[in-house]
DNA sequence: AAAAATATGTCAGCTTTGTTGACATATTTT
DNA sequence: AAAATATGTCAACAAAGCTGACATATTTTT
């Protein structure tokens, strides 16, 4: 046997139920506009990184072409996200958010960053540095220049 | 305007990629056994609570009985949960994992313990309670005796 | 004892969001 | 001219959620 009686399962479960309240709030926004979580992550990043072309959402958020070209079209064709063949390479598709889509984004974050702000409350500047270098470590290794993601 | 520029992207994100990679661990293993989340979090909860109730296990997962119904028909009959009635109120169905049952929940939950003491890793133990403390304040309020939920 | 409420199960159909595989088009690189 | 790249699109499929309706066994209330 491994390692039983060492298993945070109370952090794992911690760590679930956090999420799933997190991302309950822009839900039931999402819910009005017909959207749903998809996107959302769309719009969050768009507006993070306007101009980020077609690959670069992909490699963000690890999906196919073909779940993502579902989401998008609806959001372009709603009025949230624009294409803009791209200046350099004009096989690439940039994408930005309209004026509209930089609103659904912020209404979106909103009360996240809201709920953030209440967990932070009573914790210092040093605990909160702390929570964010949890975070970070939970991720895995992001890619640097020269690497290539292997399957 | 509300609040624009505070708006707490980092957080948001880091969230976001720290949750996705937590829980792309378990799901490597998953696809071998040909389950996935959902099963996940059945071994996971029953495991945690063996004796609780389906009525139980529902209100944990906030799900509808319809969507549990399937993915707990297949692990029981997988041979990874037990069913009995329950010996004061006939009419409920108490879940008890089985050896294979608690197996399974183990494995799944040790390379996510493992990616805990990790991201744990140079935290003061000061740290890791302001990060415990950050989780839980990031969940919805959990109701107590008294209460009721509401639509 | 009869009626109502509760815990669970099940059928059927629908939605969202992911997947593969195949192929088309425009553009850039070799 | 050929190959590689960025994107789009068609089709089929799967996981996991949902609603609504109804059935059964058991317990609680009247």
């Amino acid at each position: 046997m491994t390692g039983e009686g060492r298993i945070d399962f109370e952090v794992i479960e911690s760590f679930f139920f956090a999420y799933r309240d997190f991302i309950s709030d822009p839900d039931a926004i999402l819910e009005k506009s017909g959207f749903g979580r998809a996107h959302h992550r769309v719009v969050h990043f768009v507006n993070r990184e306007p101009g980020m072309t077609v690959a670069d959402l992909l490699d963000t958020l690890k999906i196919t072409k073909q779940s993502l070209a579902r989401v998008l079209k609806q959001l372009v064709d709603s009025g949230y996200i624009r294409q803009v063949t791209g200046p350099e390479d004009r096989r690439q598709r940039k994408l930005y958010p309209t004026r509209a889509g930089r609103e659904l984004a912020l209404a979106l974050a909103e009360p996240q960053s809201r709920r953030i702000a209440r967990a932070f409350e009573g914790l210092s500047a040093n605990d909160r540095r702390a929570v964010t270098r949890f975070l970070a470590g939970m991720q895995n290794p992001r890619m640097t220049d020269g690497e290539t993601e292997k399957a």
